[in-house]
DNA sequence: CATTTCAGTGCACAGTCGTCAACCAAGCGA
DNA sequence: TCGCTTGGTTGACGACTGTGCACTGAAATG
């Protein structure tokens, strides 16, 4: 490679073939899935000789878990930015449907990944993901307290109604991965559809909750 | 292996071979994911040498086709029975999500294989997964037929609304299948809280998109 | 009983894999 | 400017890959 002959500083060049690193994994990976794709595979396709290849990472498993961070680093980023906007409130589902399409469709390698490795083969990389959806979802979590319905349930409630809501969208990303560009509109509504009925569940939810503790303090002092 | 020393005909003995096959793939498939399986360690586990193989499958993908369809077999089954039950109706929810947990629990290699080839490395049977996952829903919309709020429902909204039941159950199994036992509970309590919210939206959906359809109109009116 | 069929075997091949060791050359601090 | 550090190279290794070929022995056929 030798720092394509413009004189860069050592760390900046270093930075530069791991870089590429990752992108030529990325790029390997919306073909095959994580563990099926070689290092060797990966080094020839960045440009440089496979044992150059330690100067950056012990494994692949640790380039993997990388990948994951910055997977989530960049739809993280449009979350923040499309949760400051106050109009957020008054049409949360279009513009959070906006959002992770938008954010889906600008980092499709990575979104590729992250759909892929969620149940896929290696164990580290797959609880990574996890808990970075995880995360994801405690966010959304926090945010739903602002609305008027949800402000005074329980945290797992709320907790519950994130996970329903997140994996909607996760969904929905996949599908758009999979689908061709005929299918776009088609899914992307139904994702939006589906959100909306969530939505009509949530002010009477208390109410069925309320009920059901009810049901089942009768049903208890009927046992005794 | 030489037919275990009975005398067993022909056929039998090659399908009690491929069958070996079969598991040897599905018991690898839990640790690694399909693509990164090889054909000589799937005769291997099953007892063969490497070319005896192309005896049963011309391919490891071909071997990986019959796996899916090996998979939502044995889920299929389950759920005619389910429905068949004349006490689905009257608590659908919990019978389903019991049928779901029961089928995962008892078929643990086939659902995690189908987790993650689902969007995992291999084309071909990526798409075999997905079709099989859209049969499943068209099932699942017949059936929603049966329920009086969405009995007038539109084809398409019937469907986007199975879509939305059959992911959560989906997305049930697949977590059950990561999880340890202490999260199992948890884990079914928290899909059958999802589905009864989907379910309280149910009754609200009809009056909502016909109050859409009217805004719909009126904008357009306004736009001309 | 003689012949054919065929599931399964062993060997061999050309590739690819991850990784070790030795080496090189450019960047950098002294 | 000298010498150390370090990202990169080449070559080699033993292990593993899919698959072609010639084979074997028992079941099936007539």
């Amino acid at each position: 490679m030798s720092s394509r002959h413009t004189s860069r500083s050592r760390e900046e060049s270093k930075e530069l073939t791991r870089q590429a690193l990752l992108r030529a994994a990325l790029k390997l990976l919306s073909r095959n899935s994580f563990d099926s794709i070689s290092l060797r595979e990966v080094t020839k396709e960045a440009g440089i000789s496979p044992t150059a290849f330690y100067r950056h990472f012990d494994d692949m498993e640790e380039l993997g878990l990388e990948l994951v961070d910055e997977s989530f680093g960049s739809l993280r980023d449009m979350l923040r930015e499309a949760r400051s906007d106050p109009a957020l409130i008054t049409n949360a589902i279009d513009k959070s449907v906006e959002t992770v399409v938008l954010s889906a469709e600008r980092n499709k390698l990575h979104f590729r990944f992250i759909a892929r490795e969620r149940y896929g083969g290696v164990k580290r990389i797959r609880k990574a993901i996890r808990r970075q959806l995880q995360l994801f979802a405690d966010e959304l979590s926090i945010d739903l307290a602002v609305f008027p319905f949800v402000k005074d349930w329980s945290v797992d409630d709320r907790r519950m109604l994130a996970s329903l809501i997140a994996e909607t969208m996760v969904h929905m990303a996949a599908e758009l991965l999979e689908a061709d560009a005929s299918e776009r509109e088609e899914i992307i509504e139904r994702a939006r559809q589906q959100l909306v009925i969530v939505n009509l569940g949530v002010p009477m939810w208390s109410q069925f909750e309320d009920r059901r503790k009810i049901d089942e303090r009768a049903r208890a002092e009927l046992e005794q």
